[in-house]
RNA sequence: GGGGGAAUUCCCGAGUGGCCAAAGGGGACAGACUGUAAAUCUGCUGGCAAUGCCUUCGGUGGUUCGAAUCCACCUUCCCCCA
């Protein structure tokens, strides 16, 4: 099996422009291929990890990636899927988040002796000049077709500056430049970008008269159709800062069970005859299966001593074996207590488990909250310098936990 | 350039002088049931030294005993005409 019938067993293939000539490329190692990274914070998240995975297969199998860092086009801000525009980014955030970006790449692709190759759009679109752009890029698109894009039709009723609009015309340029600078012959990207990528290989096409090919990811939703890496609206971060490894863990853990297999097969390089034994699991069994999604892409974002270390919290949080050494923990200091104590829904805020103490107090009088396993019930509860010496283990609702010591 | 409309809490969206910390829905959170799943049911959803006080209805001023609500100006967005 090559790899491109791989990618499509995994379900990882969206979109192709042409089936044939891109497996015959692909599998033989022949592609020189980019994805695009716009960075709009300092951080690649869960979604962008799906892309660097892909990467990662297309090298190994002996083609060769072009990480694109969208230092220009993050100037523009791509409209896809979006209801309303972007917040515009200064320079001097784009800079820092593009040093990020890379920083965490390194970790994933192997860009020695030429691997791969790693280049940032604001190389060539920061210096165009606008007359040019419009008599030699501009000239080539039709504003008709655009407008049929599926990623602008949402915007048509939510309205969509020009500013925006532009975004499609740079990455086609971005396709057009890498394609004559770096034989780079193929772009990958999530399925909504779609439109955008084919307006590259259609400007390759009316300039140079030759063909670029195109091929979209799926993107990964889960059985309600939300797509996934989110937490209550929020990214899943790669960034161990802003996701801790062990909440990068849980988030994995607590996928739907229609959705674990999935996972596995799109995200964790387990060969495929592995994958296809756990297909046949059911019902809690299928617990089991989340844990190995969770442990292997911990595994693969931050190093499997972090991914054992989250494996075990886990565990000891929620099958009460093992330590708690790895539990999140807050170390007090003596000024945090007043009169010799600390009352519980201060407490609450001072570890994070709650934002603030009416949240504390809600919690409490839900029946949330309990201290060293046992329920608390009345929100005045206090605890003495004594208590603290040894530690306490504070637990919000079923999931979040939280050491406290003094 | 001309005319018309809109901005409300995490999101959608009601509210058009006091009964408004603001209906309803979604989401989030907590509880029950479970398998750290889903579905379902219940509660809850600005903050605080809490039968009270403070901040919040795009912004700034104003009218009023009292403003999300009325007036003026500003900002942003949408629609129609050009």
């Amino acid at each position: 099996m090559g790899i491109y019938e791989e990618l499509v067993a995994r379900g990882l293939i969206a979109q192709v422009t042409n089936e044939e000539e891109i497996r015959e490329m692909v599998n033989n190692g022949k592609a020189i291929f980019y994805i695009g990274f716009d960075c709009t914070a300092d951080s690649l998240t869960a979604g962008h990890f799906m892309a660097l995975t892909l990467m990662k297969r297309l090298q190994m199998a002996g083609n060769k990636p072009i990480a694109l860092i969208g230092g220009g086009t993050t100037m523009i801000g791509d409209p896809s899927g979006r209801t309303d525009m972007r917040k515009m980014l200064t320079r001097e955030d784009i800079n820092h988040n593009a040093e990020c970006f890379k920083r965490q790449m390194e970790r994933f692709i192997d860009f020695s002796d030429g691997k791969a190759l790693m280049v940032n759009n604001a190389d060539w679109l920061l210096d165009l000049n606008y007359v040019d752009v419009l008599r030699e890029v501009g000239a080539c698109f039709s504003v008709n077709n655009m407008l049929r894009a599926e990623c602008y039709k949402q915007r048509m009723e939510k309205g969509l500056s020009f500013f925006e609009f532009n975004y499609m015309i740079m990455q086609s340029y971005d396709f057009y430049y890498l394609f004559q600078h770096y034989d780079c012959n193929m772009q990958f990207g999530g399925d909504d970008q779609w439109s955008n990528m084919l307006g590259g290989t259609e400007l390759i096409r009316k300039k140079l008269g030759k063909d670029a090919h195109a091929m979209t990811i799926t993107l990964l939703t889960d059985s309600q159709g939300n797509k996934m890496g989110k937490t209550a609206g929020n990214a899943v971060w790669l960034d161990p800062n802003k996701t801790s490894p062990y909440d990068f863990y849980q988030y994995w853990r607590n996928v739907g069970d229609a959705d674990v297999l999935k996972c596995i097969r799109m995200l964790t390089f387990l060969p495929l005859d592995q994958i296809e034994e756990m297909a046949a699991w059911e019902g809690n069994q299928l617990n089991k299966a989340k844990e190995i999604l969770a442990y292997e892409l911990t595994s693969l974002v931050h190093g499997e001593a972090e991914a054992k270390k989250a494996e075990a919290s886990a565990k000891a949080l929620f099958s009460g074996k093992g330590s708690d050494e790895n539990m999140p923990t807050t170390q007090l200091s003596p000024d945090d207590l007043t009169g010799g104590g600390i009352d519980i829904m201060t407490l609450l805020v001072k570890t994070g488990l709650c934002p603030s103490k009416s949240d504390a107090r809600r919690n409490i009088q839900q029946g949330g909250v309990t201290v060293n396993d046992v329920k608390v019930n009345d929100i005045g509860l206090s605890f003495t310098a004594a208590e603290l010496k040894n530690g306490v283990i504070l637990k919000r609702g079923k999931k979040n936990f939280n050491k406290v010591i003094l």
